[in-house]
DNA sequence: GACTAATTGAAACATCTGTTTAAATTGGAA
DNA sequence: TTCCAATTTAAACAGATGTTTCAATTAGTC
């Protein structure tokens, strides 16, 4: 039996098309049209719409994860333990941004990490949130060992910062580009990983904010 | 005649509705319902569902960067023209944090503002870049006078990087308390800006990247 | 080739979508 | 009170939505 193509030509379409106008906003006609299928398949192959978001994500959530735990591993075996913040850092933002080169939907999907991080209310992320976990704490763990002198509520609102400038960065690629008047170039992706790297390992390092001042 | 609340009442519902399950996920009769108006009131006040979209984000919007602004002249006018880094962060990060904790929707808009940086593909934003547009004109004159060696590149990756993190932290008041465990309280609007301010400042003093290692 | 299960197809399901109509109601000005 | 415009109402519009049905087709096994 095929487990035909059409499964996979669905996600493609649908990857892509979320990618480009959002999950909502997509409707089943649009993504079997796209697809050249028919309207039965995604509740065949499928179940339901919310169900093929799910296995959308779920296709590329895993070999992303992968990666970068398999770059952790790497570095800290390498390094005995004392991995550099910049290389924790490269572990965590260079496999979702190279992904955005990659052939196929890759540039989609990684937009649509994006799109889930900013999308609070997001059951999507919800149920994709296990895999998600298990990655945030292997990185909490390497993070905390490069910053040992850190406190806890400085540390996750700078995780969470660290998120924000990732998430809009995978979702637009376009804007530095236009502001910059063409001095950014998206697609450097080694330059974007360069950046991110030391934009956010500055941000982690930097000083615990003094009291708070009055304005 | 009333201009009567109808108006407000069906922003104010808009307002609430399109923060938490986003733009396209909302239905019109969804507003009229929880606004307690009949549905064609939409029509008849704003024209069709998009005019309202961006009748829902002028209201507040010019009010948010008006407030930036005249920030950002105060510290001019007080520092002669020398004001801290950290001043023009504050001026362009505190107002709509502080939006954040007004009583009516605020809440609701600021996450808006958020959800807008963060879907690309976003009509709403394209006829509203001219509001914005001013008020980044005028930011990127102060920041490139506090940082005058940087490279063009660095700085508008950088800027990007920021409005990634202020996005999120906008968008999603609750994740930093959960990773943490209660470490990080969303509602100390004063930390949250100070660790944003500290974080996007460390980040764009940081030194240049250095030249692409291989990997 | 015949049988069976997996897959696809065209059509219809009920419900929801944004929008419009036209009649009813309101409230201030004359 | 009369009048007129502004506003609100209920009903309907055509089309899109996610989903289901069931017959037609496909492909692998005996």
């Amino acid at each position: 039996m095929t487990a035909s193509g059409t499964q996979e030509r669905i996600l493609d379409a649908a990857e892509c098309l979320f990618a480009e106008h959002g999950f909502g906003d997509v409707s089943v006609r649009q993504v079997v049209h796209t697809a050249g299928v028919n309207v039965a398949s995604i509740h065949y192959h499928f179940g339901s719409k919310e169900a093929l978001v799910e296995a959308v994500m779920s296709r590329r959530l895993k070999p992303l994860n992968d990666e970068r735990l398999r770059l952790l591993d790497e570095y800290e075996s390498r390094d005995e333990g004392e991995v550099a913040l910049e290389d924790v850092l490269y572990a965590l933002i260079a496999p979702a941004v190279k992904l955005s080169r990659s052939r196929k939907g890759g540039k989609s999907f990684v937009r649509l990490v994006g799109r889930l991080f900013a999308e609070p209310s997001n059951t999507v992320l919800e149920r994709l949130k296990d895999r998600f976990e298990v990655v945030f704490i292997r990185f909490h763990r390497a993070f905390k060992r490069t910053l040992p002198a850190i406190r806890k509520r400085d540390y996750f609102w700078r995780i969470h910062f660290i998120l924000g400038a990732m998430s809009l960065t995978l979702c637009d690629r376009e804007r530095p580009a236009a502001w910059s008047e063409g001095s950014c170039d998206p697609d450097d992706l080694d330059e974007v990983i360069q950046q991110l790297v030391a934009f956010c390992a500055a941000g982690l390092r930097s000083p615990v904010p003094r009291k708070k001042r009055k304005r």
